[in-house]
RNA sequence: GCGGGCGUCGCCAAGUGGUUAAGGCAGCGGCUUGUGGCGCCGCUAUUCGGGGGUUCGAAUCCCCUCGCUCGCCCCA
C-alpha cells in the first residue's frame, strides 16, 4: 500500500460525523455549566511519572499501554492516557484548591497502546467531571446524575448503572489478605490470567470473564464482609441518594476498576449494543489521589464517558426510533438556502448575494458551476435546503432573486410557487428566509 | 501481547485458474440550451491492499508483508 494513511488504531471524523460530535459537545457544555462546572484544558503530552505515580504501576494502563517517548531533552514524556491525573496536576500546580471545591470538567484525545476493536482505539475521546473537594456521599450521587441526566438528554437509552463500593485502602488492604488466601487454596482452578493477577492484582480477578473463574468466585469471600462501619454506612448513603433521585441502579459488588486511585464509590454506565467493551461512562471517588500527586489530601471524585462508544450508542438509539431525540442529533447539517445560478452577471449578483445572506447568519450554498437549472435543482434538492433562490440572466437584468420551496413536503415538482424579490432592498427576503430557517431548525432539535 | 475472520472503483458488492473484471449507490454528462425529487441513455477499476513465487495463463493457488475487523487481556 503505497498511498498513505493513518496510524492504527488511530481515525479521521468525516463531516457526517464531526456534526454529529458537535452536537453532542454542545449539549454536554449546557449540562455541565447547569451543574456548575466549569472547563479545564489540560496539555496532551505530561511526564511519564504523573500516570505512573497517578494510576498505579501495576495498572495495565500504565505498564504496557502508554505512549511514551523520550523527548530532546531526554525527558520521558507519555501522551496523555486519560484526564484526571492531569486535572488533579494543573489544579495543584496553579493553586485552585485553595480556593476551595472545584467542579471542573474537560474533554479532549486520550491515547492508549492497545489493539483496535469495537469502541476502542488508540487515540479516543472523552468527555469527564472532576469535582475536586468534595466529600459527601449525596455528591457521590450529584455527579452520577450529571452523568445521567446528559445521557437521557441524548435520547441514548438501554443503559445500565453498576455501583459498588471499594472501601477505604485500609477495608482493601484488609479483603486482599482474605481474598487472596482463599484463592490460594483454589489456585489450581483459576484461569492462567486470573493466577497471574493473584500476585499482581488480585481484585481484578472478581471481574474476571473466565467461566469456570466465575463460577469459583461464588463462593469467594465479598469485599463488602471486610468493609468498615463508616464505609458501610457511606454506600448506602450515595444509594439512598440515587433513590431520592430515581435513578435506577444495580449494586455489582464485583466490579473492580482498573485504576489504582479508585475507592469507595465505583460506578459504570453500560449499554447492551456496544459489544465486548460495553462500558459508556465510568468513574468513582479517588480520595487519595490527590496527595499522592503532592497535595493535601483531599477528597474527590469524577467520571469520564468515551465520545465514541456513545456515539455508537446514540446511533443505535436513533436508528431504532427515527423521530427521536438521538436521531435528531444524529442528522446532519443542512444549509439554509441552496443558490441556483446561471449566467456571467447572474453569478456576479449570486457572490454578492450569498455573502449578504451569510452576513445575516443564513448558511448559504452556491452552486458554483454553471449547469444547466436542471443540474442545479437537483444538486439543491439533494443538499436537503429548504429553499432555492434563483438568479439567471432574466432576474439580473430586472435585479430580483427568485424565491422557490424545494423539498416534497412543502411543494410538488412542477408545484411552481415561487416569488421575486428585489436584491437592492434585502431586507424582507432575509425576514422570510430567517423564519424559515428557525422554524426548520426547531422542527429537527425538538424530533 | 495472544487467537479468529477479512482485504475487488469514493461506498456496497459478484467473480474461487482461461480472451475486454458483473451489478447497485454516489459522481459527471445527456434526453430537458430556465426549473429539482421519478425515468431512460452514456461515462467513471489496463486492475483486484503491497511484494515475491507457481503456471502457457492468477483477482482466483503458495509464501511474505501491510492493513482492517472481531474476541481475549484491559478500559472509555
Amino acid at each position: 500500500m503505497t498511498q498513505l494513511q493513518s496510524l492504527r488504531g488511530m481515525v479521521d471524523l468525516l463531516p457526517e460525523q464531526t456534526c454529529r460530535w458537535q452536537a453532542v459537545e454542545s449539549l454536554a457544555r449546557q449540562h455541565f455549566q447547569r451543574w456548575g462546572c466549569r472547563e479545564i484544558r489540560t496539555p496532551l503530552l505530561e511526564v511519564t511519572e504523573l500516570f505512573a505515580r497517578g494510576i498505579g504501576e501495576a495498572t495495565d494502563v500504565v505498564g504496557k499501554e502508554m505512549y511514551s517517548f523520550q523527548d530532546r531533552g531526554d525527558r520521558s514524556c507519555t501522551l496523555r492516557p486519560e484526564g484526571t491525573a492531569s486535572v488533579v496536576r494543573a489544579a495543584l500546580q496553579h493553586g485552585l484548591l485553595a480556593q476551595g471545591a472545584q467542579r471542573l470538567w474537560y474533554g479532549g484525545p486520550m491515547f492508549r497502546y492497545e489493539r483496535p476493536q469495537a469502541g476502542r482505539q488508540r487515540q479516543f475521546h472523552q468527555i469527564g467531571v472532576e469535582w475536586l473537594g468534595v466529600t459527601s456521599a449525596a455528591s457521590d450521587a450529584e455527579v452520577i446524575a450529571l452523568a445521567w441526566d446528559l445521557l437521557a438528554d441524548l435520547g441514548v437509552d438501554r443503559l445500565a448503572l453498576e455501583i459498588n463500593t471499594l472501601g477505604t485502602p485500609d477495608d482493601r488492604q484488609l479483603y486482599r489478605s482474605r481474598l487472596v488466601s482463599w484463592l490460594e487454596q483454589h489456585e489450581n482452578v483459576l484461569d492462567a490470567d486470573s493466577q497471574q493477577r493473584l500476585r499482581t492484582n488480585p481484585l481484578r480477578i472478581l471481574d474476571s470473564k473466565n467461566a469456570q473463574t466465575r463460577e469459583l468466585l461464588q463462593d469467594a469471600p465479598m469485599l463488602e464482609q471486610s468493609l468498615a462501619a463508616d464505609s458501610r454506612s457511606r454506600h448506602q448513603a450515595v444509594l439512598q441518594a440515587l433513590d431520592d433521585l430515581s435513578i435506577p441502579y444495580v449494586v455489582n459488588p464485583r466490579l473492580v476498576r482498573g485504576l489504582d486511585y479508585y475507592g469507595h464509590t465505583a460506578f459504570e454506565i453500560t449499554s447492551d449494543q456496544l459489544g465486548a467493551q460495553a462500558t459508556v461512562c465510568g468513574g468513582g471517588r479517588y480520595n487519595g489521589l490527590i496527595q499522592q500527586l503532592g497535595g493535601a489530601p483531599t477528597p474527590a471524585i469524577g467520571w469520564a464517558l468515551g465520545m465514541e462508544r456513545l456515539l455508537l450508542v446514540l446511533e443505535a438509539a436513533a436508528t431504532a426510533n427515527p423521530s427521536g431525540r438521538a436521531a435528531s442529533l444524529v442528522q446532519a447539517d443542512v444549509p439554509d438556502v441552496y443558490v441556483v445560478n446561471r449566467g456571467e452577471q447572474a453569478h456576479r449578483q449570486a457572490l454578492i448575494l450569498s455573502r449578504q445572506l451569510r452576513s445575516a447568519g443564513l448558511a448559504v450554498q452556491r452552486d458554483e458551476s454553471d449547469s444547466a437549472f436542471g443540474k442545479q435543482f437537483k444538486r439543491a434538492d439533494r443538499s436537503g435546503a429548504p429553499v432555492a433562490l434563483v438568479i439567471g440572466e432574466e432576474e439580473a437584468d430586472r435585479g430580483v432573486v427568485r424565491l422557490k420551496a424545494l423539498k416534497s413536503t412543502l411543494s410538488e415538482p412542477g408545484d411552481d410557487q415561487q416569488e421575486d424579490w428585489s436584491i437592492n432592498d434585502l431586507g424582507p427576503l432575509i425576514a422570510v428566509l430567517q423564519n424559515g430557517a428557525n422554524s426548520e431548525r426547531s422542527e429537527t432539535t425538538q424530533g
